[in-house]
DNA sequence: CAATTAAACTGGACGATGTCCAGTTCAAGG
DNA sequence: CCTTGAACTGGACATCGTCCAGTTTAATTG
């Protein structure tokens, strides 16, 4: 049972991701530590930095692989409003997903990732063909994520009634929406 | 200089906030710790939990503490809308001071400290009497809470402009209250 | 004014955290 | 087959928040 050392363990950065994501899921953020994670793993605290920088670079993979579940809608829809509020919908649905990791987009500032920079463009794009001038959309595009990001960490936190929290922010994103285009 | 057990150094409350908060602004979040603290202030680590219950009723201290910074406007002014739209913009502008402590009101829900719960006061009245309905009211603050706090949020993040952020959130807040009043 | 009580402190410790420095062993490539 | 480099373990370091005794001082009581 006991590994001696230099043996392997077979462990994969996927696999170690694929942990963290679980214990995160299981113990929350508290839970979710380098000595839990090995310990999971069978695993010397130390093995894990084979596969991974740090704790840092960890939740940040994390953060930009939770996000890898927003549904990307058809970037050719017939409405590129409506598919716009879709895609913000989905963002806040998923980030609601994990309530642990939602301040944590905060403070890494979310547009880090690829998953991130990919949502950011097809949203451009959709502004665009909403007939946004160029110039107007970066200030749209960040009122909607700070919408969708903040409205997500009020309907996480607790205390917070769910379903209450759901229809502001719709509600505000329907408003956001209809001064954008109006702009 | 060195003091034995029982000699008094003469701390207060109010003294280890003000610390506190010094410690915040120097070296930032990081470097807010109970024993940095406890050096700033020349007395042992433990000394502090005779003036405040732990780091987290400490940082709650000092998160509401901020927010009395906020000016509040005269609840009886002329335009309420545009009294609520002051309201928000001070306290877009006062929690941008404090970046470290952005991310936190996301995490410890905003709402628990008495200057939270003034503010929060207020702005319902001024939307009561800017003829927003009653079951309306809580979507309306709360958008226009997260509104803020999250354009702060992404404001102070490392990497962003400022003073495009600013103007975003601006323009965010107006387009938020012409749906709140239309509703 | 004297005696008791409660609070402010110090000394020292505990458990836990992230991370680094050696070693050891295994798997793959020349 | 041999060599090299990566995957591991063992053990340690610094640091964190917090608690348990003691000790002394200030406030309160009779």
């Amino acid at each position: 049972m006991a590994r001696g050392p230099g043996t392997r363990a077979g462990l994969t950065r996927t696999a170690v991701l694929d942990a963290a994501r679980a214990l995160l899921a299981e113990d929350g953020l508290p839970g979710l530590t380098m000595r839990a994670l090995a310990r999971r793993l069978d695993v010397a605290p130390n093995a894990l930095y084979s596969h991974v920088a740090g704790k840092t670079e960890l939740v940040d993979a994390l953060l930009d692989d939770h996000l890898a579940a927003v549904h990307d809608p058809t970037p050719d829809a017939a409405d590129p409003v409506a598919a716009v509020a879709d895609l913000m919908t989905s963002t806040f649905d998923v980030l609601v997903t994990a309530p642990d990791l939602v301040p944590l987009y905060l403070q890494r500032r979310g547009a880090r990732g690829e998953n991130a920079i990919r949502l950011g463009a097809t949203m451009d794009a959709l502004l665009a063909r909403a007939g946004v001038p160029a110039e107007a959309i970066p200030t749209a595009r960040n009122n909607l994520i700070v919408h969708a990001v903040g409205a997500a960490a009020f309907a996480t936190a607790e205390g917070a009634d769910p379903t209450a929290a759901r229809h502001a922010f719709v509600a505000g994103l329907g408003w956001l929406l209809a001064g954008i285009v109006r702009s």
